[in-house]
DNA sequence: ATAATATATGAACAGTTATTCATATATTGA
DNA sequence: TCAATATATGAATAACTGTTCATATATTAT
């Protein structure tokens, strides 16, 4: 390790050790990042953009199976980017919050491509 | 599909399929989160926050082995979220641009966690 | 109670992914 | 040209993931 510019590289090196997030943190931004990774899962919380739906609306909206589809939301829902809510003989889903679709949009703005 | 919220129900699936994005944006999009979604790739990019740096350093700053940092930071650098330049013997790593590091802080305000 | 509807889940399979090890390529200095 | 340094990469393996199929659970209406 003895590159050109070795002082700014190992002042950024040792800051960037300083600052690193517990592993813990990382982990955990990590896992919601994979959870939202999947064109499916994503696809899903787009579509909840629209408001709340049950199941089978979801079903309807994204498609696929209803099997595939409750998979998904138990995945979402275990990671809490999706709330559900019983509602009669129907499981009621809406986004858990508006941090969701602020990062969806931030990373389209990225990809320079309008969601 | 008979809930006994029909008519919202209904209206939000029909406006969640007509605003849609394009499939190919949302496996994009998918692609960007699974690239940012593991743990060691993580970490790079948070190392990088503190200024560019060459492959040894980003070695020394997050740990691991030269060889599955280099392999990470190849899938970075296709993805386009990391940007590579060579200088002399060196390759010299920056993040691509500033909505990466937005996307993680807005995804960790949502975790409530410090990064 | 029973049937119908809505949702969830376990097991299995196919496909994907991160790391390791060994090695290749590229640049510099002697 | 040769040795040293920095980085990249192919192959192999182990672990993980999404879907499907079959079935279970829960709620409502008759």
């Amino acid at each position: 390790m003895n590159c050109i510019h070795e002082r700014e590289h190992e002042e950024a090196a040792r800051l960037a050790k300083e600052n690193m997030p517990a592993e813990e943190d990382i982990l955990r931004l990590a896992e919601s990042f994979k959870t939202i990774c999947d064109p499916s899962r994503l696809k899903i919380l787009l579509a909840l953009r629209q408001g709340e739906m049950c199941v089978l609306h979801i079903v309807d909206a994204v498609g696929g199976t209803q099997s595939a589809v409750s998979h998904q939301l138990r995945l979402l829902r275990t990671a809490k980017i999706v709330k559900a809510r019983r509602d009669g003989r129907n499981i009621v889903y809406a986004l858990a919050d508006e941090h969701i679709v602020a990062v969806l949009e931030l990373a389209s703005a990225h990809l320079k491509c309008k969601i």
